[in-house]
DNA sequence: AACTTATCAAGAAAATAATTTGCAGGGATC
DNA sequence: GATCCCTGCAAATTATTTTCTTGATAAGTT
């Protein structure tokens, strides 16, 4: 656990004097990892030794090992509380781009249901065919992504972005089967009629979406993300890194999970590409 | 800068004792950030003033500062030169992948070569018609990302994964376009044909490879992304992230670049998507 | 209602530990 | 052989923690 969340939660046990210290380390972090005890106690008001119990409650060792926690989580954890900068300079631009990536990427991973992950990684590996669906661009991306990492575990899947032929698909998809449905923002109604056409035929549903959403109130199992996209609409970043990784993970555990039979045809399909491309290495990656 | 940049280039610099210390900083980093300057001393067998004219060295205030700056950057920064752990436990496997997504991160933001990139930005904003090249699932899925990017901003995009396709794409494109082309090995051959044939006929090649590859020698302009891949061939996730990253920082950019036209465009996609969702809010972001 | 007692927070001062500085010896280089 | 730089020692300084004490609050008792 990092210290934020721990801040977060401990807060209410804090005394008066500690939550002025807590104040100061959440709004002037800077400062917090820079300071020495004696700086941190003058600016709250209050003793060195209450610093020190402050950070003892907070289940640190001591002063210093508190501040190296601090650095350590909250150059990935603080800045999403920043607000995002305006420039249109380059560096600015990926600064900020990389910063919401890592964001996200930090968010996903706290917020990661494993039960439900492990719940979707079960049926998947069991699956006589998968289906994986998602629309509009970014969720037909994870649509993409889905069938490419996982046909070459030797599963059988196709991924759609067409309406039309994920109902048709759902509807044909027998006891057995998956559907693995994405959407970013939950409320893809075409979506939702295919999970329940799906569900009628006993066909396993599985969503990543929002929870609470739409889409997920249809899915049997979910696997919810949630990520503040931020306000810029020329920079969806966060939450599509934020599905990559889960997807990632999935598809690792999938990998996992069927191994044996993964490994023959890796080994065919590597076969295959390294004809394709000037001969050696194996060590490159699967894939282009 | 980080340290770790620091401590990378200023290692020539550094007399036989302070690189004893630099060497247990770099292999040992969860001991370097806990110990004391004793500790770090008798490990390194220096005194501690040694370790104190070190930190000095690498540009920091002092030996706490020191330890402030390494636990900032090293959470993100150091990892990737640790083994991947070989576990299956689903909490290992979503830690794993999730390090090796922000080290993807972070290394890509070091290396981003913005002359490159605002070169590739200007091509691309002024283009009449742009090609996005990638085949093999992870490229392909780059090239898919480009357009769904690019086209919202009132460009004229088409993707292509199908060699045969991009072949006479190439030969077809005028002066005036550009054509993109991703390659995560670089040695796509098919990709190194069309960029061929597109520079004879003066259109503009824009590569996102790695450098020194033969896609990019092939093209006229780089933009160079390199990330080393981890031995499991399961999890291709850093090189993903760093070009999924890297698009979008090129999307925003070209964004940035054509703004007045690409404000109009959003516009009305968001108006065709809003009556397909049911109904409402304008702040969700555009495209599922 | 008044007093006692327990509990806890918080500071003062002392003790301890960590860090830095000044200085001097030793080795390498020119 | 002189100079320069690295290095460690020891002292000085500074920071941190521990211990002890005080004061406040709340619960229980007479």
């Amino acid at each position: 656990m990092d210290i934020f969340s721990t801040l977060q939660e401990d807060r209410a046990r804090l005394s008066a004097s500690e939550s002025r210290i807590a104040d100061i380390v959440v709004n002037d972090f800077e400062f917090a990892v820079n300071a020495s005890i004696i700086e941190l106690a003058e600016r709250a008001e209050v003793s060195p030794p209450t610093v020190t119990r402050f950070c003892r409650r907070l289940g640190c060792e001591s002063f210093s090992d508190f501040k190296v926690q601090l650095a350590r989580t909250a150059h990935v954890g603080v800045r999403y509380l920043k607000p995002e900068s305006k420039s249109s300079d380059p560096a600015d631009v990926a600064q900020d781009i990389i910063t919401k990536a890592q964001n996200a990427l930090f968010l996903v991973h706290r917020s990661l249901d494993f039960a439900a992950i492990e719940a979707a990684v079960a049926q998947i590996a069991k699956a006589e065919m998968i289906y994986a669906f998602g629309s509009g661009g970014n969720s037909s991306m994870i649509a993409d992504e889905l069938q490419n990492r996982l046909f070459r575990l030797g599963l059988r899947i196709t991924a759609s972005s067409d309406h039309g032929m994920q109902l048709m698909m759902a509807a044909a998809a027998r006891s057995g089967d998956v559907i693995i449905g994405s959407s970013f923002s939950g409320r893809n109604a075409e979506l939702v009629r295919a999970f329940a056409l799906a569900r009628e035929a006993k066909v396993k549903t599985i969503a990543l979406t929002q929870t609470g959403s739409a889409v997920a109130k249809a899915a049997e199992i979910v696997v919810p993300i949630d990520i503040p996209e931020g306000t810029n609409i020329y920079r969806p970043t966060s939450t599509r890194i934020a599905y990559i990784a889960t997807v990632d993970i999935l598809a690792s555990l999938v990998a996992y999970a069927v191994q044996p039979k993964a490994t023959v045809t890796l080994r065919r399909i590597k076969r295959q590409l390294i004809t394709h491309r000037d001969g050696d290495d194996d060590k490159q990656l699967l894939g282009d």
